[in-house]
DNA sequence: CGGTGCCTTGATTTTCATCAACACCTGTGG
DNA sequence: CCACAGGTGTTGATGAAAATCAAGGCACCG
């Protein structure tokens, strides 16, 4: 879907390829080419980890294509996910929050293609170009709505629920439309799910053979399609419409 | 503890309460004098609001003394206490995500004193006074790295070592020594903390009363010291330590 | 074509919510 | 000054939801 990249290097990128995005859509055309400049594009291959918890954040990062995976481990080796991120986002944006080692792991869960920059730009960019930081505080702001969301969802609302509403949020924020529904454009396994609302593979499994049955869901190895997002969205309950 | 305080007034408010405050300890006299001049002061009731979610975000707060409860309601009209807040913290701060509503609702815990500032200020705030913008982003970086920590222990630990974590948390953010321990200084009742850790009030009942008959803490009528943190430690498990 | 990773399904067990009842403290108003 | 109401806290009995235990099947890759 991208053109040619080349790790390292962005001379072949279009300048369009950012005109459109919201942390740069004010700005024109030489000053994104400066930006682009200063870039490094780099290419992941799924499962691959792009930065880790813990480790010094030397740079922040633009999803161009792919889905980034953000993962934290527990001291006893469980993983939780902590959310998605879809082309066009920033991430690794620990400058940000002013610290000064990334608070989780970030891994590909799809094939991924970055830009990323210096932390020292950070500063840079914040001052000099409108929008950017406006941008950036907005996608902070929606992570830490959507953080909130499922501390609640956890807190209050049955596995079903939560599992539905899982699903719901992937297929808004990622979903593709095919011939009987809409796919979640990543691949995802049940334990996946179960690390994102806090249950275990099989009660995952056990759901989504249910749903099967019932005409909601339809699922092969590692990717699904919605195919009745209204009824999923009644089982998601009440606070589904948040 | 803070001297006389007229609601709207700040005149006698002396300079110094801020300048140990990290948000402005980088300011010179004039710059707090300034700070102050358009600041407006306010004591709250305990139980009372200070603002709702959803509400217009007019305003943004510092706390001068005092605990706040940041609360969310879910469709069903269950409460959620996504966190406390304590003394020399900035909190309502919407424009630091970009939001023109607060995202939650904020309750004095305790009888409170505030300062607060017109959201019109923040750009200016954070354009003319070195520090601000970096406190405020690490304000920032230390809620979502909380709400990180809830989520993994919401999805991963039982409820007894949630409700272990919780007191610890509290005991760390806003313990007062007492004779026989540390005592959370805040009113707080069996609810309060089910509304935490995703429970009930039965159930942390049930646990506080096992842990009073082990001698790890004491309680009466919304008041609760822990007398021995090192047991709730090893209580809340192998991700207390994070 | 063998192995690894992913998925399914039944049986059993555990945890915790729910239901129910009551005791206690504190402040209020008659 | 006492009664009483409302918020708070305790504790037992019961049941439901979901984890765990167990076993096997199926798809994809090398």
């Amino acid at each position: 879907m991208l053109p040619q990249i080349r790790n390292g290097s962005v001379n072949k990128l279009d300048e369009t390829l950012l005109t459109r995005l919201p942390p740069f859509s004010l700005l024109d055309r030489p000053q994104i080419r400066t930006i682009l400049d200063q870039a490094t594009s780099r290419r992941y291959d799924e499962g691959s980890t792009v930065f880790g918890e813990g480790m010094a954040a030397d740079r922040f990062y633009l999803l161009l294509d792919g889905t980034i995976r953000v993962v934290r481990t527990t001291p006893t080796g469980e993983q939780i996910i902590a959310l998605h991120i879809g082309p066009g986002q920033l991430f690794g944006i620990a400058p940000a929050l002013a610290r000064d080692t990334y608070p989780a792991t970030a891994v590909a869960a799809a094939e991924c293609v970055t830009l990323s920059w210096p932390v020292r730009l950070w500063g840079d960019f914040v001052a000099s170009y409108p929008g950017f930081a406006t941008e950036s505080n907005r996608t902070l702001g929606a992570r830490l709505g959507e953080m909130q969301n499922r501390i609640t969802e956890l807190a209050t609302q049955q596995v079903e629920q939560r599992v539905a509403a899982c699903l719901l949020r992937m297929v808004n924020q990622s979903g593709r439309k095919v011939a009987t529904g809409i796919e979640i454009s990543f691949p995802i396994t049940r334990q996946n799910i179960s690390e994102m609302t806090g249950t275990t593979l099989h009660t995952v499994s056990r759901l989504l053979s249910a749903w099967e049955r019932e005409g909601i869901v339809e699922s092969t190895r590692r990717r699904i399609v919605v195919t009745a997002p209204h009824r999923l969205v009644v089982l998601s309950g009440p606070a589904g419409q948040v």
